[in-house]
DNA sequence: GTCAAGTTGCTTGTATACAATGTCTCCACG
DNA sequence: CGTGGAGACATTGTATACAAGCAACTTGAC
């Protein structure tokens, strides 16, 4: 599948965005991309309105487009989500799973842990991404393992903040650990209470790297 | 705040596609829709797109887009997923809810009881919605009420083929009730449990629904 | 000196022209 | 008679030209 440019651009002005490339509130230049891209405006447009519609620029009717990064209390609200979405997607799948995917589940958290140790944040954040994706499947809901994806790649370099934060990694081993034991013994309630934790923690360090980060911000 | 034209054929066509104008896997010709609205096929295009993001067409590579039907699977996903949001929806209220929510939800309800009494079916959607959103806003979380809007309009029109069920909306209006006191008395859980049933037996009334209309399809 | 109105310039929204690509058909050859 | 390839056609993707609208600046009057 031959992706069109407007698609690759739009991906590449999210990973702008999402990396900080441009500020918040910064307005993003039509034929400034385009000369930026070497491509016409259409292409340019095109990707501007995917991301206005993954809320990532805001669209104003003959001013532009401006880039919206999610404030602090935005973001604590996608985590909100995010937990809970996960923990229906783990309450799902304490019923459906297969034992194949337990097995995989198993085998990824010993990858996850070894890179833990070694240090290794790229083979952590693709292990990781890896446990949670297989949690979405196995909920025996497509739409809703389609949701979770989107979510959780939004979210994804906010996540990778916390490498900052010591002892995080450990813990959230831990719980994973422990949302695997839930599921299997087939215990939906106690899966999902557990990985709604596990991610609205998140959250919540997030919420604290930031105001350590920036204390005089706002 | 002026829409652009691509906005409103947009709506139009998304319209048009939830009403059964265009059979499901038809292709939606660029030029041919054009002509039909006047336009370019700028907007057309723009349209399209973004009526592609919203998983109501399919945008193939060079070959066109084509309209996307949810099939009854994907339909049951999509209740199941809005039982849940709506359900964490309730719990998150039930602790959050203002008590001028509460006599919204109570006034709505009135309305809404009155207009399946006197078989007014707008009426009846429009409070019915107006019931839902208000927990959705009193979930205290913004992001998860447009998520939920989200998702709610996209059912709406499936959820209008329950009318032909006798005795359904008066049992929902009962649900409804029984939500409202779980809230009021503060219940999370209770609040959750209700309006996820209220919800998901939609989802399974449709599908009878569907079974019946067409017993020989697919 | 300040306020207001007109004009200019820049930006977006739309239309059209061009290029690239996929498919379908038709003809030739095995 | 079937199959494969080449070419034409149709359709999407991209570029560019044109129109419309908003904002800011300048200029004039009070």
């Amino acid at each position: 599948m031959d992706r069109k440019r407007a698609d690759v651009i739009a991906d590449e002005l999210e990973r702008m965005i999402l990396d900080g490339t441009f500020a918040d509130g910064e307005r993003l230049d039509e034929v400034q991309l385009a000369a930026r891209f070497s491509v016409s405006r259409t292409p340019i447009r095109e990707a501007l309105q995917r991301l206005a519609q993954s809320r990532l620029v805001e669209q104003v009717p003959r001013r532009g487009v401006f880039v919206h990064q999610p404030g602090p209390v935005e973001l604590i609200e996608m985590f909100e989500v995010m937990a809970e979405l996960e923990a229906v997607c783990a309450r799902l799948a304490a019923s459906r799973i297969t034992d194949a995917a337990l097995a995989d589940l198993h085998a990824t958290n010993a990858r996850c842990t070894a890179s833990v140790e070694a240090q290794d944040a790229d083979t952590y954040f693709r292990e990781n991404e890896r446990f949670h994706a297989i949690i979405y499947r196995q909920s025996g809901n497509a739409f809703l393992e389609q949701e979770c994806l989107r979510l959780h790649r939004r979210l994804q370099p906010f996540r990778r903040m916390q490498l900052r934060l010591r002892g995080r990694l450990r813990q959230s081993m831990t719980e994973h650990e422990a949302i695997v034991a839930a599921l299997q013994s087939g215990d939906g309630p106690r899966a999902a209470e557990v990985i709604r934790g596990h991610v609205a923690v998140q959250g919540e360090k997030f919420h604290l790297l930031m105001a350590s980060l920036k204390p005089a911000a706002e």
